[in-house]
DNA sequence: GTCCAGGTTTTTA
DNA sequence: TAAAAACATGGA
């Protein structure tokens, strides 16, 4: 397992070869992250900004105290599971299974908040990485509350409950606005409490969330997995239908256990970086 | 200009 | 019911 220690720079993390920052912060699951020029990754998650760099074999998360650590950063990085082990159950499912957690095996599932994971999934539909990550970007920018180094944190539902359409006009997220309002004021209200709907069986939570506008199936497995940690949701976009058909031909995903969500991150990773496995993809559809 | 992007909703047959 | 079309926006 890897181990922590306290330094004058924050706090180090070793024996790191279950964590890669790139594969785990840049693979399509989050969205506030950015490299910057000297390597190292940013980003705001529960109202606080961190650095963090790689020193060697080494990660130091920069200027923070072993308290922030363990109250904040630990579960959000989901430090206390042993993917090593995961990953060995993983692989010999299929080898298909095994070369896609070998081309990143530092990737980990993260544990967002369940409200920026509903906002972010709902303006990822038919939409592009680089365009969500601006959305997100502006959103926090004009309603999330001010961080002392100049940051803002993610806006709370009430902060966008009482916004009128027009006011998320400038973050030209689209017809997504719409959606983003209606699941503030549902959320706000408490119509839709997340903390509950996270503990509730996994058709029942799914339901709930659909009764958001803008939330159907994929969205809705997407919170649940990214915003919730029920690793057992497996959405299903246009790369995993491609990887199921190709990859797993006669498969579902119950083929990865009660683990498939973190299989089909892995899947979902290596797809995307792999798009030529599926160029012959008209051939197959037919009848 | 046309197509496409981690889908969902609305319309149409 | 099931299959198209529409939905906003911006980069390739």
């Amino acid at each position: 397992m890897m181990g922590i220690r306290q330094t004058e720079h924050g706090v180090e993390l070793v024996r790191t070869e279950d964590f890669d920052l790139a594969q785990t912060l840049d693979c399509g699951q989050s969205f506030r992250w950015r490299q910057e020029e000297d390597g190292s990754f940013s980003g705001i998650a529960f109202g606080r900004t961190l650095r963090i760099l790689r020193e060697g074999e080494n990660l130091l998360l920069c200027d923070i105290t072993t308290e922030e650590f363990n109250s904040v950063w630990k579960a959000y990085f989901d430090l206390d599971f042993d993917y090593g082990a995961l990953k060995l159950e993983l692989a010999g499912i299929s080898p298909v299974m095994a070369e896609a957690i070998r081309y990143a095996p530092g990737m980990r599932l993260l544990r967002q908040e369940p409200w920026e994971a509903l906002c972010s999934f709902i303006i990822s539909q038919n939409n592009n990485i680089p365009r969500i990550k601006g959305i997100i970007l502006r959103m926090c920018e004009a309603f999330g509350r001010p961080l002392p180094d100049g940051g803002h944190a993610f806006p709370t539902a009430q902060d966008i409950a009482g916004l009128h359409l027009e006011d998320l006009a400038p973050l030209r997220a689209g017809f997504r606005a719409k959606y983003l309002l209606d699941a503030a004021q549902k959320v706000a209200s408490g119509e839709i409490d997340l903390d509950h709907t996270a503990a509730l069986p996994l058709e029942e939570a799914r339901a709930k969330l659909q009764t958001i506008q803008g939330i159907g199936p994929k969205v809705a497995d997407c919170v649940l997995l990214y915003g919730m940690h029920r690793l057992e949701a497996f959405p299903m976009d246009v790369w995993m239908k491609r990887a199921m058909r190709v990859l797993f031909p006669g498969e579902s995903p119950s083929l990865f256990g009660k683990y498939a969500g973190i299989a089909q991150q892995y899947l979902f990773h290596y797809s995307r970086m792999h798009p030529e496995l599926f160029e012959s993809k008209r051939a197959a559809s037919g009848a």
